[in-house]
DNA sequence: TAGTGGTCTAGACCACCCC
DNA sequence: GGGTGGTCTAGACCACTAG
């Protein structure tokens, strides 16, 4: 490593050694938010940056490769490095997606626990989670709101060590499901698979959402794998169609 | 490169040197696609493939990442890398999208042409494609199949050179939308953005895909970028609710 | 023609997993 | 300890864009 990289590296105060190409990453992040980049304009060369940061060339690919991925730039050969059009940023969709995304838009997210309890495994959960049939898993009901106006409903059944604990006030407090879940049980979601459709609304939905009965819902099915690509969580969830879902697809 | 290396190369008879690491990870495709791989075991090292292909490490790492992308095969540090689930792959949504996602799910994908023809660009749609006001773009709207059931509709404006023309036969015969785009016009989809709702079928929805009005269906709008990300197309569509609308969240 | 990103190499060291 | 993937380097050549 060169001198400056290390003095790079130095001058971060992060947690465990960041790689040097994420360090580059959101160095660039930072200029891109706080530049007047309006777009027009190609980024630094990559062998400027690299030259600037004291790193070589390859690192600095890696790090524009990981911007790239997220929709924050995009490259051109023989052109150069672009800041990507805001809507493209905004539609990018994270795994921890309720939370993270709503404050992506500009919304406040919240969520009212509906009940948390722990229930045998039917036929078709434990098919789909992977465990033997009647295996006692969590099942968390929660009503998802943003600025504090409801606009969906989620139905999670999660696998955690028999020995697990988790209770109505962790999640509250901690924000993040899967934060938590990663935190205590070293759960660490590594990819969403997710099936949507179009239903109506039964009376129940409709109470919980205050709407009319009958009134169009978007579902989502999402099965949540961890970095080994087990499942460790199914989730139903149905949202009012003023609630809009946002993909990204990257060709 | 190495000697290896030219022959893999030269064994290959593919249009304009197709880069190694696309190669190799063809190559890693078609083992995973024939061989037993139930997925318990770990691909080989990345050096073994290296050595076995004759190229360095750091071109199979781009063809493993190649195939990550894709939701293929996974890595673990210190473990190997895997083939990833069948549910993974199958999942797995491309940028055009409803032909090819339908084939790789198994379907026949098919469409009937309602109508196509030029028209002024309305405020609204000119300003998502970024177009003068009344500027003449294409209007295709389309029912699409699935097994020759209607699933959906989709109604899609599209910038092409004034000069350009397209024809309903055209679109039948290449049978991709995309393709033939690409092909005259030298338009490349680079990245959709899409956003996704619900809601209830009118009564032409309904004549058009064979079911009663008030039936729930699945909307997505979805507005389509070249690679220098200028908005290309904008489409409409409408869904059943049998027909499934699938996404892959990577972490 | 000069500058950009895209591909490729050969070698090095580190972090992590498992025996 | 031995093997795996993860990061990083310094240099090379190619493909493409633009003035």
């Amino acid at each position: 490593m060169s001198q400056a990289a290390a003095n790079f590296n130095d001058s971060q105060q992060l947690p465990q050694h960041l790689p040097l190409y994420k360090q580059i990453a959101n160095a660039l992040l930072d200029e891109v938010a706080t530049g007047p980049n309006s777009g027009s304009q190609p980024l630094a060369s990559e062998r400027e940056i690299a030259e600037k940061h004291g790193v070589s060339r390859d690192t600095v690919r890696k790090a524009i490769q990981h911007l790239e991925r997220q929709g924050v730039v995009y490259s051109e050969q023989g052109r150069g490095t672009f800041v990507a059009p805001p809507s493209v940023r905004e539609m990018t969709r994270s795994l921890n997606s309720f939370s993270k995304d709503t404050e992506l838009r500009g919304g406040l997210p919240g969520q009212i626990i509906l009940s948390l309890e722990q229930i045998p495994a039917s036929f078709a959960i434990s098919n789909i989670l992977g465990v033997p049939h009647r295996q006692m898993i969590w099942r968390l009901k929660r009503v998802r709101t943003v600025d504090n106006t409801a606009v969906g409903i989620q139905d999670s059944y999660i696998t955690i060590p028999v020995t697990g604990k988790l209770s109505a006030d962790d999640i509250v407090k901690s924000g993040s499901l899967y934060g938590l879940l990663a935190e205590r049980f070293g759960l660490k979601p590594a990819e969403g698979l997710e099936s949507l459709g179009a239903t109506s609304a039964s009376d129940e939905d409709a109470k919980n959402l205050g709407i009319e009965p009958g009134t169009p819902l978007l579902t989502c099915e999402r099965i949540t794998l961890t970095e080994r690509r087990k499942p460790m969580e199914y989730c139903e969830m149905k949202y009012v169609s003023s609630y809009r879902y946002t993909v990204r697809i990257q060709g």
